[in-house]
RNA sequence: GGGCGUGUGGCCUAGCAUGGAUAUGGCACUGGCCUUCUAAGCCAGGGGUCGCGGGUUCGAAUCCCGCCACGUCCGCCA
């Protein structure tokens, strides 16, 4: 599908490629700040080839353009040609398109190739924690968004069920009292079962015969022997359905769990294991086997890659080769989403998937941890937040707002089902507004701001139109495009127009947080809209509708928008 | 010691890939707007050596070099 914008940045492309053909130079346009135009096309890289001054350059450019339904006008101004849009023509245009495509608008065309999105992958081993939140709300917000740009796509957890976190959990489930350990006020199986993990690592820590109890656990898993698997596979199972209930809360689904032990089992590890020991880079040591990855780049006290233990088992990472190349076989592009703590390990199994000759190497998406005021966080030394406190905490400092403002309205029921879509929005929009790599300090205060450039603002924006939607009887929408001039009308009307384009950035350049600054963007607009233009008092009938209809398509694209981050959108608030 | 990332008004943040138009917005602060579609809103105002120092360029928040601070990693852990 081709948007009413593409249709005009189209045209401007091919008329100012028509004028340049003689030189090589490639075209691309820029939104103009507002109040100069649409798009700018910067003419200083052009100076040199021309030998003219870019100012020079753009007023001939502009006088050479010609105008067309699309083109109202060009405009040289310090270097840039500025291309207005034919306003009337872009607003129909846009409100057909929106109406016609109502929840898909903004989509893109299918590409019909498969993406594989790993995200979350925590070990099972307690609850997650704020820490690691960034997770599974950055890669369910890639999910969505390249579905709607067009892709296939498939989210995996990559389930470690093989190491040592899962088997000193396994250990302390099997060998400790449970009135020994600490006890959780929370019903889910993941916080009943954290305090015997914690419990038994601390042992482990003081205790070798605990330590090479759990060691044994660990060697007999990979050697495959059923009743350890077995063992390792019931410890676990609990504690991952509860951190499933905690995705579910906050709109997250997974669509396929893959147990590291399958690259075990499959044998697919050991071809890994035999081909890299083929290679030139592979040493020997004590028994041991590495790469020696100082030839790529590698740098540092130790530029060796162990891939096999001397006890014959594999590592983490060898295991992680093997799920890349299986993944590699069933998709077009991999994408995966990684504590900044993975970045070595990453680029070892980049590295190592080279030299297998596999095609494709993933695109990996580092964050930076959510960390207290004090410090790190750390499931181990239980000093948390967990992400079902969190969300619990979000809810209830929501439902306190919802009925300091709507109390003597709203019934209870009423009131909660608010404060749920504000509460778990809250979360999902505070960590997906900020570029990921920019550590965040996890602050109560801030993280449940309901005011300014926050989740509520958004929802506020579409309840609002909705209020005024539910005042209508009449369900058609009609429009006459020359009736929309105010320059809220106009603005508003260009911000939705420009959806799709933010689509695309977000998906071509794996950058989430695009979508919450245009939702912010795109509610500030209707905000002004709503005060300059009176839409059921409008005596004027054809603006009127006029004005329903742009209420109603700005409801559908904040809609769509809050979809992609995962966000409801509710009709009241 | 080395690698990678981050550093933008008191606090948080956009822009950095592809150098270019007055550095984006929020919180907090000051003042104004509810007899009109929900004030979780709107308008106005003050507040900036874009970490520091060099360089490239007609032009640097953006590119290059050096330094500083913070985060993270440098296990036959995961």
């Amino acid at each position: 599908m081709t948007y009413p914008l593409d249709k005009f940045k189209n045209e401007i492309i091919s008329q100012l490629k028509k004028i340049l053909s003689e030189y090589e130079c490639e075209i691309r346009l820029e939104i103009s700040p507002e109040g100069m135009g649409d798009f700018a096309f910067p003419c200083f890289s052009l100076a040199p080839l021309v030998k003219k001054s870019p100012n020079d350059i753009a007023e001939s450019l502009a006088d050479k353009i010609e105008k067309s339904k699309w083109i109202a006008k060009a405009e040289a101004n310090g270097g840039y040609v500025n291309f207005f849009v034919d306003d009337e023509y872009l607003i129909s245009s846009t409100l057909r398109s929106i109406f016609e495509m109502k929840e898909k608008y903004g989509h893109l065309q299918k590409k019909n190739k498969k993406v594989i999105i790993e995200h979350t992958s925590a070990n099972p081993n307690g609850p997650l924690h704020v820490g690691r939140a960034r997770n599974p709300i950055i890669g369910d917000t890639l999910v969505r968004i390249f579905k709607a740009a067009g892709y296939d796509v498939e989210s995996q957890f990559y389930l470690d069920d093989m190491g040592k976190q899962v088997a000193i959990l396994a250990w302390g489930l099997n060998n400790l009292d449970s009135k020994n350990v600490p006890k959780s006020e929370y019903d889910k199986p993941d916080h009943q079962n954290v305090g015997f993990y914690q419990a038994a690592n601390e042992l482990m820590e003081k205790d070798e015969k605990v330590a090479e109890e759990i060691g044994e656990i660990v060697k007999r898993s990979e050697h495959g022997e059923s009743k350890t698997i077995e063992l390792i596979h019931k410890a676990y199972a609990l504690v991952l359905e509860g951190i499933n209930k905690s995705l579910h809360r906050i709109n997250i689904q997974i669509d396929k769990y893959i147990p590291e032990s399958t690259f075990v089992r499959d044998k697919s590890v050991e071809q890994v294991i035999n081909k890299l020991k083929k290679t030139k880079y592979c040493h020997e040591e004590d028994g041991a086997f590495y790469l020696d990855l100082e030839s790529f780049g590698i740098q540092g006290r130790n530029t060796k890659f162990f891939f096999l233990r001397k006890d014959g088992t594999t590592l983490y990472a060898t295991r992680d080769v093997a799920y890349h190349q299986w993944k590699a076989k069933h998709a077009d592009l991999l994408i995966n989403v990684l504590g900044e703590d993975h970045k070595l390990e990453s680029r070892q199994v980049e590295i190592a998937l080279k030299l297998l000759g596999t095609k494709i190497s993933p695109r990996v998406l580092f964050y930076a941890f959510v960390s207290l005021p004090g410090g790190k966080m750390s499931t181990r030394r239980a000093r948390v937040v967990y992400l079902d406190e969190l969300l619990d905490e979000c809810i209830e400092r929501a439902y306190r707002e919802v009925e300091k403002r709507r109390g003597s309205e709203l019934s209870e029921g009423e009131m909660k089902k608010i404060a749920e879509m504000v509460g778990i929005g809250s979360l999902r929009y505070n960590i997906i507004k900020v570029q990921p790599e920019k550590d965040i300090v996890f602050r109560w205060e801030e993280a449940l701001n309901f005011e300014g450039n926050a989740v509520p603002f958004i929802q506020y924006a579409h309840a609002r139109a909705c209020s005024i939607l539910s005042k209508i009887k009449d369900e058609k929408r009609d429009f006459d495009s020359n009736t929309l001039k105010h320059d809220s009308e106009v603005k508003l009307m260009k911000q939705l127009a420009r959806f799709p384009l933010f689509i695309e950035d977000a998906s071509s350049g794996y950058k989430p947080h695009i979508i919450a600054n245009y939702l912010y963007e795109t509610a500030s607009k209707f905000n002004q809209f709503y005060r300059d233009c009176p839409v059921l008092s409008e005596k004027n009938t054809m603006l009127g509708k006029s004005r329903i209809t742009l209420v109603d398509a700005t409801r559908i694209v904040l809609n769509n928008a809050l979809e992609l981050l995962g966000i409801s959108a509710p009709e009241e608030m």
